[in-house]
DNA sequence: CTGAAAGCGCTTACAG
DNA sequence: CTGAAAGCGCTTACAG
């Protein structure tokens, strides 16, 4: 066994050898055109060299074979890779649970297949895990560039990127991105305009279920709540840290609404902790949005199939991805680009938010 | 523009040498060491070939300088990718909410890491933009073998992959794989488990709301749910078709709960329709479980988010992807490999399901 | 046990 | 406008 993981390889070649059915090179098409392999190559990547004649020609056969060109050929004498990576540091069951990985990834995809690019997927356990990713991924040529996500205050990975001028786009910002591309939304904006919805309501005890403490947005938001909390005159203005699973969802609420001078409104980071929220508050008896209205952070799906349905700050996830797919294709291009901000969550009232009922 | 979209390749490539940080090859590695490239190969891949003491030198050099081998030249010496592919056939808001992939993601992900696999993920619109991925990746050599979801009743994916010879497990069955390895689970046993169940508990009245028709596990568990119907002696034992999304669920249990002698249990063939109808039945002022049993299919972290919690069919899907995962690295050596049965579903009764209130 | 060389399938200067 | 050749970074027979 070597260091890394890779004895094995001269098992699976042999057999791929003997068992492979022939795939057509762009020297079978030469041999058909009779023309060079130099001129096929040409021909079909749309540069000049070739006759217009001989061009049809060559992309005809091309067509008739079905041809497709060898990516890791391409990737060894032109140094692109023709993919993109994207390493997730979450645990399965967030990962499963969370629409927003997989929304994101739809838009990302959406964008990366129209130019044939692949998506590389990796699920990591830790930072030193995603970082050594990185680090491998470049080494091996495997990927042409890299989407960021849950950036952190003063992010690791960001200085390791920089270093090895890989292309990035950080999904997450404003700032702490050093050097990279990002995409970003306000999101103190987005929570402001909640808050101030809630007071105009009347609330007047607001708390919060915060999500994984260190990532960046999570400190924008709680900032955010705090500053805006002071402004509005706020009797009550507390955050609960938490970690986007239900569970705790559930029990930062249990703490909430136990207390004395409980709040009349709690704004939640993610669906899943809101919608565990819900069934806390139904089953101590408090009916919502009477004794207590709820917001969601992240308007998926789920959010409307509680009853009473989750009103929810929501934004397009697979525009997100599109966007920062967009500006990841750009980078490996070699344009400058910088900060993209993408639209501000906004507000969609339903069933779980109303006044307070008069205590 | 030609007919495949790799036009653009030259801009990337050009931009990409001029800012590329140096790499380190076997080349470096071999001029340090003072031996040929080959013998750096050999002691690098475990081979024979080279002293036990210059392979220590070797690796330790190649560790010292951080080398990684250049993916596309592996795989183009070697015809072996190191990367896999799964192309998920799926509307983006389907896939966002049902945790079902990402946990299966997690699980294969696992397997494929552990040998330095890569995970090429595709999302497809349809049927034949999937099977032209296929064609694709096998002309490009992008991946040495893939997954197969959401297998069909006599499904057009077979016969081309088994054409092309390209290895591939189908998660999904039995039958109508083909020559195909697999992975599946006995969906009609644990249907059958969970009517028991209810006749048991005293229902005589119970509905299902199924996935998309045409999918081989919808088809197997719509036979098994008639067939369970007749011999238990149901009253009534109705199927409506639906398609994974809450508002489909939704708008099936209203049919369901609307209909006179409605009935008393209803079974959902995933989580969200699930949590959708329960919701309805809340609306309708149905008390569930007193006027409704309810029971859902995977049982994902979402079911105990409700109130009440609901009663599931679950099983390990990340251990599922593992299984499958690690079929398909057994398949890519060229190993005889079949079907693989894994564990079946099992009940974990919750708060959704009771004895029906008498009439 | 080790070295020199061919080859994988492309792209791209460099000659004609 | 076209052809012949070098090169990308590996792996692997083939000689010594």
């Amino acid at each position: 066994m070597t260091w890394w993981a890779w004895s094995r390889g001269s098992v699976g070649r042999l057999v791929a050898k003997e068992r492979g059915v022939k795939r057509p090179t762009i020297a079978d098409i030469a041999r058909r055109a009779g023309v060079s392999k130099g001129a096929v190559s040409y021909a079909l990547n749309g540069q000049p060299g070739v006759s217009e004649a001989t061009r049809q020609r060559i992309i005809a056969i091309a067509q008739e074979i079905g041809f497709n060109p060898n990516s890791a050929a391409r990737a060894l004498s032109g140094a692109t890779a023709n993919a993109v990576g994207l390493a997730l540091c979450r645990p399965a069951r967030i990962l499963g649970i969370e629409p927003f990985f997989m929304e994101l990834i739809s838009g990302v995809e959406g964008e990366l297949s129209a130019r044939s690019y692949a998506l590389t997927l990796q699920v990591v356990a830790d930072p030193d895990a995603e970082i050594a990713v990185y680090r491998r991924w470049w080494g091996e040529r495997r990927v042409d560039g890299v989407f960021v996500c849950d950036l952190r205050v003063d992010d690791r990975r960001v200085p390791v990127l920089e270093e090895l001028q890989l292309p990035a786009v950080v999904i997450g910002g404003p700032g702490h991105t050093g050097t990279l591309a990002s995409v970003w939304a306000d999101d103190a904006a987005a929570l402001v305009e909640t808050m101030e919805y809630l007071v105009a309501l009347g609330h007047r005890r607001i708390a919060r279920v915060g999500g994984l403490p260190g990532l960046l947005h999570t400190e924008i938001r709680g900032k955010a709540f705090v500053e805006a909390g002071e402004r509005l005159g706020l009797e009550q203005s507390l955050t609960v840290p938490s970690d986007y699973t239900g569970e705790e969802g559930a029990r930062a609420t249990r703490r909430l609404l136990g207390a004395a001078g409980r709040p009349t409104a709690i704004i939640y980071d993610n669906d899943v902790m809101a919608i565990a929220g819900l069934a806390v508050a139904q089953e101590m008896g408090l009916a919502v949005p009477g004794d207590l209205s709820i917001v969601a952070w992240d308007d998926s799906a789920l959010c409307q199939l509680t009853h009473p349905p989750l009103t929810a700050l929501g934004r397009d996830i697979p525009a997100y991805g599109a966007h920062a797919a967009r500006q990841l294709l750009a980078a490996i291009e070699g344009r400058e680009i910088g900060a993209y901000q993408d639209e501000t969550a906004h507000l969609t009232p339903r069933g779980s938010t109303a006044a307070p009922s008069p205590a």
